[in-house]
DNA sequence: GCCAACGTTGGC
DNA sequence: GCCAACGTTGGC
């Protein structure tokens, strides 16, 4: 099958691409919304490249590539208490949210600011770019991805 | 800090 | 199963 190409939104003030840098790898836990979630377990394959966006930022923005290192398992964060994802409703034989691990890739020169992924008509009908797109975890078509890779390799 | 958009919850 | 109320996301 076809190697698929993933956008997913962290806020760089919990998570950012220098700190997946620094750690190599880190499971994407704190998932707690379905379409993102079954993107996760039923999509997401190893090997497959995502945008790495940073939201709730100034500019928000796509600031560098990871890859999917370790395919579907479940969310540990729902069965602990002391976190704040923790959810009483999930059962550890039936766990209801799952992750998947990523590796860092690479790190753009200069971050794509979502101002320059509107204004750009190669990136049209990119899902980011919609007015309330909140959702997490999105699809990007391979064309999208290679642009935004592209331009994010530019110095300036 | 505001608020529009959207997802979830829970009463009925 | 509907839908109002509420909570969250995330750009601005």
């Amino acid at each position: 099958m076809a190697r698929r190409y993933w956008l997913m939104k962290s806020e760089p003030s919990t998570y950012s691409i220098d700190d997946l840098e620094k750690d190599g790898s880190t499971y994407w836990d704190g998932v707690r919304n379905y379409r993102a979630r079954n993107f996760m377990r039923d999509d997401m394959k190893k090997g497959d490249l995502v945008l790495f966006y940073h939201s709730n930022a100034d500019p928000p923005g796509v600031a560098g590539i990871a890859r999917v290192s370790r395919e579907c398992h479940p969310d540990p964060t729902q069965f602990d208490k002391r976190s704040k994802y923790f959810d009483p409703k999930s059962e550890k034989a039936k766990p209801r949210w799952f992750l998947v691990d990523v590796e860092f890739v690479e790190k753009f020169a200069d971050l794509v600011s979502l101002p320059e992924i509107k204004d750009d008509d190669a990136l049209d009908g990119m899902m980011v770019r919609q007015r309330g797109a909140r959702l997490s975890i999105q699809p990007v078509d391979k064309e999208h991805f290679d642009r935004i890779r592209k331009v994010g390799k530019r110095k300036r």
